[in-house]
DNA sequence: CTGAAAGCGCTTACAG
DNA sequence: CTGAAAGCGCTTACAG
């Protein structure tokens, strides 16, 4: 079933049929009627390929992430690909693990692909990185990290928002020596983190902060991370000459990791030590000692990002937009009273 | 650049610089040396469409879901894209929510894309949904979820095993009252479970079993189900004769859900009733009661589904597989004693 | 408003 | 082992 079957059976040309089915041009009612009753009656599935060689773009949009299995990044592809599909789009998800081979891997799929556009969270703020996208046109939309400037457009979370909510509640409680618990420094959550932190733990005289990073570059899904990120930072809390009483951690699985190794080792949460994070997941309301997070609005994120790559597709050449989400706290007890 | 661009450069036809980049046909060792050296000069990079529409095939395939957002589902995506990648072809996501309506459209999709082939898991063993897809001769790999006599390989738990692992657990903490909770009942793994709660139960003099569905087609989300499940089980519950004494939930979302209405009713878990369920989550062994539940080996699971697509596309009339996955027990606390 | 025809970038018989 | 050429199924100037 082509275009020429349905021609001939309408008694029209293909030029006609195209012009109906992708609706651009001008059709007369009458011939309109004969294309779409040819094409109900020869049950006729269109050629993704074929439209996507001739008008050198296609449907498709990619979606690049980090690792797939993290709750914060499958709600957020679940909104991506829900919204797609209601724009007409279908999804190309690219994991990367944090890798940067994988990641440049698959700019390059994306190129040959002839993506529509691409939705980002790029393991580092090095531009250089998507400069092959950039060359090939291809429209970018970073969630969750971005560039230096914003070049591109971009949603992600008010990250000095969300740690200003989250050091609130912990000074609250007394708490004045901080642990941040971070993955891959050089994505934009830990660095917009650390340096709210440290705007506001300025200014509280007795506050001391520790960075305990772990680099997860290239490592293998979520079970590795929850198995060998807690003991590392207790063992990094040892040796520090002042214990921390409040880690804060930069997603759900280091929260579960730290917690695991603080129960492992007879520590009380949050008697002897706060531990809160970023994202919330079901079931943190159930821990033993429910986990105090602040959330990200990953639904809206997901659609926001789709929703400006669509714009991006009408307006090439318009300023890039920087969309910040909204935190929200789920204040629970993991963080206190000491 | 195209294939022109490099047959110029490098002074042979186009003919050889498609034998030489897709690794068919046989070209003397110096020209597939000046073909690769062109290649790199340019940097060219292929165009997938063309490629699609010649061979009338492309190199992806589709992976439709039902819901990204359920940790078992996003696992074995990761792995599903992970080992996707690594032979070669690139995966087309795809969630339905359980919509029929949506399943029937991304299968049009599938053809419209001619993927290579697809990895589903239906939301009904009516095997005339995937009938589209069965004529566009399109290889199919069902998984959680399969058809009456296995007509396309397949890969999911043993849910026999698995069910039994879990009662023979509860009934060895003296448990009697069971309750089978449950999501859309025209899946497999709800059959089959119930079937093999039945067959174990049939031994059992004393033991009563309760069956607790919880239509979720068309639902939208996690949050939604988490909210809803929980309160309708335990009103459901509260009528009936004899109170269950054991909850086995489909799922871990299910189990958060019936654990929390619980906890708000002021039931404790396992001295009012025990909560067990199928598949372990990041986090289960840090409730307040930890978790008792049988997981499944989503990662190997998602690899094994795309080797057998891969072998599929090599042999398409060998007989279909049928691969039982192994269900393993993470003991804990909630399933008892009483 | 409509159609004939070129062409998007590949692959693959076919002939040599 | 190699190349000329047809053709995959669409879209889009171009001419009318």
């Amino acid at each position: 079933m082509t275009y020429d079957d349905i021609a001939r059976r309408a008694g029209v040309s293909t030029a006609t049929v195209s012009r109906v089915l992708s609706g651009s041009g001008i059709v007369s009612e009458e011939r309109r009627r004969r294309v779409l009753d040819a094409v109900d009656a020869l049950s006729y599935r269109s050629n993704r390929a074929a439209k996507t060689l001739r008008r050198r773009r296609s449907d498709t949009i990619g979606l690049i992430v980090s690792d797939l299995e993290y709750p914060f990044v499958s709600s957020f592809a679940r909104a991506v690909e829900n919204e797609a599909a209601a724009q007409g789009f279908a999804v190309l998800v690219c994991n990367t693990d944090e890798d940067l081979e994988r990641e440049r891997f698959y700019y390059g799929l994306m190129i040959e692909e002839q993506v529509a556009g691409v939705i980002i969270a790029p393991a580092t703020e090095d531009i250089r990185m998507v400069q092959p996208l950039v060359d090939a046109r291809v429209p970018i939309v970073t969630f969750d990290r971005r560039f230096p400037d914003d070049p591109f457009d971009s949603v992600l979370l008010d990250n000095a928002s969300a740690t200003g909510m989250l050091l609130e509640d912990l000074l609250r409680h007394g708490h004045r020596q901080f642990a941040a618990v971070i993955g891959t420094t050089t994505a934009t959550p830990s660095r917009e983190r650390l340096e709210a932190m440290r705007a506001v733990l300025d200014g509280v005289p007795d506050a001391t902060l520790t960075v305990i990073e772990n680099d997860l570059h290239g490592t293998v899904g979520v079970d590795h991370a929850l198995e060998t990120i807690g003991p590392a930072v207790l063992d990094r809390a040892e040796r520090m000459p002042q214990r921390p009483t409040a880690f804060v951690c930069a997603n759900a699985i280091i929260v579960m990791s730290v917690l695991s190794a603080l129960g492992r080792n007879g520590f009380s949460v949050p008697g002897d030590a706060a531990v809160v994070g970023y994202d919330d997941v079901p079931g943190f309301d159930l821990f033993a000692t429910p986990v105090t997070v602040v959330n990200q609005p990953t639904a809206w994120m997901g659609a926001t990002a789709v929703a400006r790559l669509v714009e991006r597709l009408d307006r090439p050449d318009a300023p890039a937009t920087a969309t910040l989400a909204p935190p929200f706290m789920r204040h629970r007890a993991s963080c206190g009273p000491r």
